[in-house]
RNA sequence: GCCCCCUUCGUCUAACGGUUAGGACACCAGACUUUCAAUCUGACAACGAGAGUUCGACUCUCUCAGGGGGUACCA
């Protein structure tokens, strides 16, 4: 598809980059947007930079920049060049970067590509009210073209500038990886500040010549930026001609992740937050897996593969321009499949912390687990593996099978399956399971005594007859393989579970 | 107001002018397992509207409508 249409040309040699403002924990668009210029670097044998973004002081913190590492290696998405691995364009955290923007902002004013501006945005509002344009008009370039005694006669109000880039009178094209040729309409972008009158440099001037100077070529990022591409290229096009930028990158606009209704999924929307998914226990494969599937599909009738498999067929501009919707249903269905193929031990290993956390099991790593947890839990491995959709669930999946305990309260949906021949049958279970000798308790021999006295001899249906018992055991509506669950906990133990639960009906 | 982007089943998507518009999730029905899940089979379900180009338009062009974003001394 990319061979025949109007997508522009790769570079030979891509740099992509993944640059987040550390505000807030880690959510899922912003993961998107790692995998996918991870995936371009990983395709075209480029190189993926990692770089923190934090010069908005107010609102960067220490504790969401260690997350956004945490996420990353959770993920398995790693770099090579930037936080923590270095590189020959550091430091890669911006706020270590600030003498490298003083110089370059002083070069801009120097070179008449930007100019100071006293004006305040309050003032600026009120010429446009005043001349009958909106107020969200913008600014209006007033101080384009002060003269010097001007100039002055604001600094001995005490005033102090900010830098703006002049914008030139002309269209600015630029033929988008993801969306094709796109043109903003001259006079459209106003001229706009890089430099706070306090000395910070702003987004607007970091973002560009961080990526001019560490030879970002291909610019991958969410769509939200594409109103500020002009302004870049703007910008891009002075630091080439100061001899600061060595060429104009290429640029490609990811949809946005959209989550109820028709809004952008928010940071405050719990589906946003990855660290929450994973509590939940998505696996890094099946998250990722789904996350790829948000915008870019890697054939017409597959939708499970692995990273290994999208960095082979990965091109940024096979994307789709338009939104997604994250469906939390068709993600768990994905991470379901993914944890099904896991290794068993593998399964197990990723499960014993979340056990442990639940208070199943009495450490949080397989090698600290008793000898009779780790002997259930292999037993329950095979059982267990395809009946979860998330690691979460196996707690409840093996809790009853690694507890003594004599009764197991019924989750709500295992206590609608108990109908009302539901004491019967447990009668009828208990004096059919009390006559088995300890050493014929196997799987295979309650199955048969079970089916005996519930199905053959009493007439339920299957349905009917194992339903109860089922529930007596795990508390469940869905469970490891029921017999088999009967062995594991031991007669003693099974029998005091169906009576319990008849006391409880 | 102005600028920009987007538009195929409920949702994610496939389709490089000619297909009964394909797949997946969800939902429903059945089979299998004499239980549950998994698995298998089947059903339901879409090209926003209108012009044009063409022998032929989901596909190309234009207009409109709807949705989204920007219009910051946030990123």
């Amino acid at each position: 598809m990319s061979e025949e249409s109007n997508r522009p040309e790769l570079p030979e040699n891509v740099r992509v980059r993944f640059c987040p403002s550390p505000t807030g924990t880690p959510h899922v668009g912003m993961v998107r947007t790692a995998l996918f210029n991870w995936a371009e670097a990983r395709h075209t044998h480029g190189t993926f930079v990692f770089r923190i973004e934090d010069t908005d002081a107010a609102r960067d913190s220490e504790e969401s920049y260690n997350q956004i590492i945490d996420a990353l290696n959770w993920l398995g998405i790693d770099w090579d060049e930037g936080i923590n691995v270095g590189g020959p364009n550091g430091p890669y955290r911006q706020s270590e970067r600030t003498d490298i923007y003083k110089d370059v902002a002083a070069k801009l004013l120097a070179a008449g590509y930007a100019y100071e501006s006293y004006s305040t945005p309050e003032e600026t509002a009120e010429r446009n009210v005043a001349a009958g344009r909106p107020k969200e008009f913008g600014y209006d370039g007033y101080d384009r073209n002060l003269t010097e005694e001007q100039k002055a006669a604001f600094r001995a109000e005490g005033r102090k500038p900010a830098l703006r880039i002049k914008m030139p009178d002309e269209d600015i094209v630029f033929n988008d990886l993801i969306r094709g040729p796109i043109e903003f309409k001259a006079g459209s972008v106003p001229d706009y500040v890089i430099v706070r009158p306090n000395g910070d440099p702003l987004y607007t001037l970091t973002n560009p010549v961080d990526d001019a100077m560490m030879n970002i070529n291909v610019v991958l990022r969410g769509e939200d930026l594409l109103s500020s591409t002009p302004r870049q290229i703007v910008l891009y096009r002075y630091l080439m001609e100061l001899g600061i930028a060595k060429q104009m990158p290429l640029f490609g606009h990811m949809p946005y992740v959209m989550g109820q209704g028709n809004k952008k999924l928010s940071k405050r929307d719990p589906e946003s937050n990855l660290f929450l998914h994973r509590e939940h226990g998505f696996i890094r494969e099946g998250l990722l897996n789904y996350l790829a599937l948000l915008g870019w599909s890697i054939a017409p009738d597959r939708d499970v593969f692995s990273m290994d498999e999208m960095i082979e067929k990965f091109d940024v501009r096979d994307v789709k321009a338009n939104p997604a919707h994250f469906d939390i249903d068709k993600a768990i269905a994905i991470n379901a499949e993914h944890i099904r193929m896991l290794d068993p031990q593998d399964f197990l290993n990723r499960s014993v912390p979340y056990l442990h956390r639940d208070g199943v099991v009495s450490a949080d790593t397989w090698d600290a687990l008793t000898d009779r947890e780790r002997e259930v839990l292999t037993a329950a491995a095979p059982l267990v593996q395809p009946r979860v959709r998330l690691l979460g669930e196996v707690s409840g999946m093996v809790g009853s099978l690694l507890s003594d305990a004599t009764y197991i309260e019924p989750d709500a949906d295992a206590r609608k399956q108990l109908k009302d021949s539901a004491g019967d049958v447990l009668t009828k279970a208990l004096a059919a399971l009390e006559a088995v000798p300890e050493d014929e308790w196997k799987a295979e021999h309650i199955h048969d005594v079970l089916t005996a006295a519930l199905v053959d001899e009493a007439g339920y249906k299957p349905r009917l007859a194992f339903g109860p018992v089922r529930v007596a055991l795990s508390g469940r509506r869905v469970s490891p393989p029921l017999f088999e669950s009967a062995e594991i906990i031991g007669k003693a133990t099974t029998l005091a579970r169906l009576a319990e639960l008849q006391k409880n009906l």
